[in-house]
DNA sequence: TTGTACGCGTTATCAG
DNA sequence: CTGATAACGCGTACAA
């Protein structure tokens, strides 16, 4: 209601035929230019490089913005100069809290930068994120980042005619788009299952996340063969579990994994919560951990180490892997840097009471 | 300028593009429209309102697209069309799981209807956060969503001049900035406080999270206060304490709380995950619940439910909250509705072993 | 240091 | 149903 709106700025009165638009009449640089006192060029200069414009105008040009209230257009201003400060980010799941660490780290450095960052859920779909893309590039984003390794041939196409610089994140990737920062999931599954032998235990179970459309569960699962094999040990497919995310699911595969094969004397969760579930399952039922069976889990949610018995797990740079993302995403962009980075922020073994 | 296209074969084998920009040959409407062999704007028309094409056309467009891959430059459409796909999301953390479920819901509906987010993180500042809305409002988002209900004046102020839509989040404002969708904080408190006295609890602490810029933390104490003074219980200041977020921050609650007053009976944790840091910390310390002290806890993240004992809690439409608020929003955007509508989803009390 | 002319890629408008 | 043309608001490339 206190629209102080100066009589000078009423309109654009060049006698040029003018739209009827919608909406109230946006303000432009063109207003601020006059009410300044100067030309819009000026004002954008006083705006994007203000050292060089005059100190005297650039006040003026601050005066007449903070006076009307002008916010300015990116999207005329990013049309103009084919430049953009908006990054997409492509997260399989947004409620999963596994990825909030890295969308925070990603965040802040981009932020930290004056980027901004636009997200979207493929629900674990190549197709959904091929679709999700898209609509990024449609925006003209200055860079993307996805958690996914596994995309549709259309588009990696997509991404390859469009030169946006990429970074993906959920594993170091054999075949990576273009920049990688993760760490190994093989190497990190491997490493708790020799952990966990070098520890005594010898039929150590594995339950992971569904493996269709997910490389992560696929290369857990390797890197635990692997392990087996290195130790002698015979991989039974018996206790080779694959479980939907949630606690729930911890709580029935370690019971099934009693059930079926009591020599069972360690379980490797290799994803999500399912550990958590598992343990507590335990406690309920009364079965001893690690007394009677071993837990280990994957990635060092808070949680874990909290617990009676505290989890084993493998810790794993979340929130880092966001922020290198970031950062390398940015120095591309700033033209810093051609190289296809691939950055191995590695993995770290908790061990804690449970095993 | 370290271009890898020969000069030599910079021209198409059918047409005369003589652009030979260094960068990218970014692809152009005009370019389908030749290719198709129509007009621009006939191509602007097969894509956005396909019915209003000649079929035959619309398959030559849709062809051609495929052809040389096309994909639209959004920022020129909105630019254009004062009209905007993207919508803007404030946060006070974005690690933090109790906001995903609600990033869910609105990514989940605005997807749905073609539109896109931008996530930003405001640190539960409200300097931060008008500079983020700030941010928005240059990229022209068709409309806000923020957590918060606490803003600066200029906040208050930019809003108002833009004419965006916005919806809050966090709490039922009292004085809201357009639209809200939540539920009573204060009310949701009370409530819980109350079941805790008719359960014949008489010492009944409270533990928030920090009250300093957040409003909801205040409303819960107040509705605390609220159901003590209708209980014709004390509010003993020393049993009302603030936390930081996080799990130890619950367990150094409920010991600094067992020692101060032994004579507490009951404490509810209204925020975070505080009430499961204390419980572990019960459990670890052998301190009987509900036997020996209850807890209640705010919000049920999955995990209260397969604690040993389950805690009772106060369950929040979380992920409803987030759809209703994209679904208004969308309205609104759309023209479809003009109110400055006030949605009350309401709460539920869980009441489980721990009280 | 400041200003002018033009174009970024798309859509609104109106003519055919 | 289709096309020509003029904006949309700003930045690049020069000119002054």
């Amino acid at each position: 209601m206190d629209d102080g709106r100066p009589p000078g700025q009423a309109a654009g009165e060049d006698g040029r035929k003018r739209r009827a638009r919608p909406g109230e009449g946006a303000i432009r640089m063109r207003d601020v230019a006059e009410r300044a006192g100067v030309s819009a060029m000026t004002v954008s200069r006083a705006l994007n490089t203000p050292d060089r414009v005059s100190p005297a105008i650039r006040r003026r040009v601050e005066e007449a913005v903070g006076a009307i209230g002008y916010v300015p257009n990116r999207l005329a201003g990013s049309l103009s100069s084919s430049r953009s400060n908006v990054a997409g980010l492509v997260v399989p799941s947004i409620r999963n809290t596994l990825f909030s660490d890295t969308i925070q780290g990603i965040s802040d450095v981009l932020h930290g930068h004056g980027y901004h960052l636009m997200v979207a859920d493929s629900a674990y779909s190549p197709q959904e994120e091929e679709a999700l893309v898209t609509a990024f590039l449609a925006q003209r984003v200055a860079g993307l980042v996805l958690h996914n390794t596994t995309h549709t041939p259309a588009l990696r196409a997509l991404i390859r005619r469009s030169g946006v610089p990429v970074v993906e994140n959920g594993t170091l990737a054999d075949d990576p788009l273009d920049m990688v920062v993760s760490y190994s999931n093989v190497d990190a599954a491997r490493a708790m299952t020799l952990h966990l032998v070098r520890l005594g235990y010898r039929r150590i179970a594995l339950v992971t996340l569904p493996l269709a459309n997910n490389e992560r569960s696929l290369e857990r699962r390797r890197g635990h063969a692997a392990a087996l094999a290195e130790a002698g040990l015979p991989a039974d497919p018996r206790i080779m579990l694959e479980m939907p995310p949630g606690l729930p699911s911890g709580c029935e595969a370690i019971m099934r994994l009693l059930e079926i094969t009591p020599a069972v004397d360690a379980v490797f969760f290799a994803g999500d919560v399912l550990a958590v579930g598992a343990l507590l399952e335990c406690q309920r039922r009364g079965v001893a951990v690690p007394g009677r069976i071993a837990i280990a889990s994957f990635d060092d949610v808070d949680l874990l180490r909290h617990l009676n018995p505290g989890i084993t797990t493998v810790r794993l740079p979340r929130r880092e892997v966001g922020r290198r993302s970031a950062e390398i995403l940015l120095d591309r962009i700033a033209g810093r840097s051609q190289e296809r980075v691939r950055v191995d922020l590695g993995f770290e073994i908790i061990q804690r009471a449970s095993t």
